[in-house]
DNA sequence: TGTACATCAGTGAACGCGCGTTCACTGATGTAC
DNA sequence: TGTACATCAGTGAACGCGCGTTCACTGATGTAC
């Protein structure tokens, strides 16, 4: 399925080519589509180059104009997840007043992560990604920017200066991102009533 | 590598068949080793059955008589790993008094992840595994009570019976599992000079 | 103690599969003049 | 405003790859008598 939440997209995407034209028009956009859509439905595993293109109705060779390889297609996926967890953190921040902005950060982390599984595991497999590509570690510091904006309640950073985050703060995080990890794992069912709210209260609160 | 910490095997594993002999006498532990090898050399991803089966000295149809299919295999590593990491955390727990057993917990667990990294992925890797192996669900579950008996203090648990853990007890797994991943997937560096124990004094402490 | 025979644990060749990528190509687009 | 031409974004057939699994088979083991 491709974002039904917090889309980025402004104009509907266009998954596969106008019939009887020969140029797509739109097809960087389609094949993120489509490969989200290849991870929502089979999972991280279930991907391919060539499924995605023939989802777009395209030749299996036409990606490579775009992304080059699988991994830069890959790459550009992870991407946009990552842009995507930021919009619905930046959503979230700004949705409740300062002392509850951790809670929301986190609950919508966690939801995230259960509701984009394939996506979300996806976004962290340095193996199958080009991790030196800039826009995805530039995607990946803007969503962890908000999220520690959000948990200090001050924003510390000069933007693309690396610092050091305070250990409360990747404690918070680790505390999401395991929980969110285990979920999507079995190891925890989410479902279970209270658990994830009770969980989540007790995050380490980083200093204001 | 095959486990060099905290290791199960009685007898020195014998990776490749003996030469000129037909049976190989101890084929189903040599190939879970030499998964393990593979694990380690080439990560989750560069896995393949006919890959263990090379390197135990044994043709690609031998492993079916053990394991069925590359599920087989790849559970039963995944269950020695989960088996592996229950012993460590057993010796962390008799080494300490009660009061630090937590924290000694924790430590384990993060340098069993970060020195096993694909080993400790593919054991959460659900998609891969045949998740409803009675063994695989087993020692997952004793790990977990290594873990929650000393994080609470105390054996609360009835052998084999289903139980919901306190949410304090998951709270300081999803911690220590959060911070192995992120360190594991690089968005952490865990050889900052205190970080990672000051990450985990932050750990939820559950009633004794 | 020796022999017959069922069972077990291997062989190794072959199969089909979908994959990512390559290649020579062509249609469409847009820019220079 | 029209034309030439470079560039861009596609085609589609083909390649080679390693994979997991299947198959008919055989060597080794161990048990019954």
């Amino acid at each position: 399925m491709r974002p039904n939440v917090n889309a980025v997209k402004i104009k509907e995407p266009r998954l596969a080519k106008p019939r009887g034209r020969y140029h797509h028009g739109g097809l960087r956009e389609a094949l993120i589509d489509a490969g989200e859509d290849i991870l929502a439905e089979r999972g991280a595993e279930g991907f391919s180059l060539r499924e995605a293109a023939r989802r777009a109705g395209v030749s299996p060779a036409a990606p490579a104009h775009h992304f080059g390889d699988v991994r830069g297609l890959l790459t550009a996926i992870a991407t946009r997840g990552f842009e995507e967890l930021a919009n619905a953190l930046s959503k979230a921040e700004q949705e409740v007043g300062p002392e509850s902005r951790l809670a929301a950060m986190a609950a919508t982390y966690v939801e995230f992560a259960l509701q984009r599984g394939a996506l979300f595991t996806l976004m962290w497999r340095r193996q199958t990604l080009d991790i030196a590509n800039p826009d995805y570690l530039a995607a990946g510091r803007a969503a962890f920017n908000v999220f520690e904006r959000a948990a200090t309640g001050r924003d510390v950073r000069v933007p693309d200066a690396p610092h050091t985050p305070a250990p409360a703060v990747l404690a918070a995080w680790s505390l999401i991102h395991g929980y969110a990890r285990l979920a999507l794992d079995g190891a925890i069912d989410p479902s279970t009533p209270g658990l994830t709210q009770s969980v989540l209260a007790l995050l380490p609160k980083p200093a204001g």
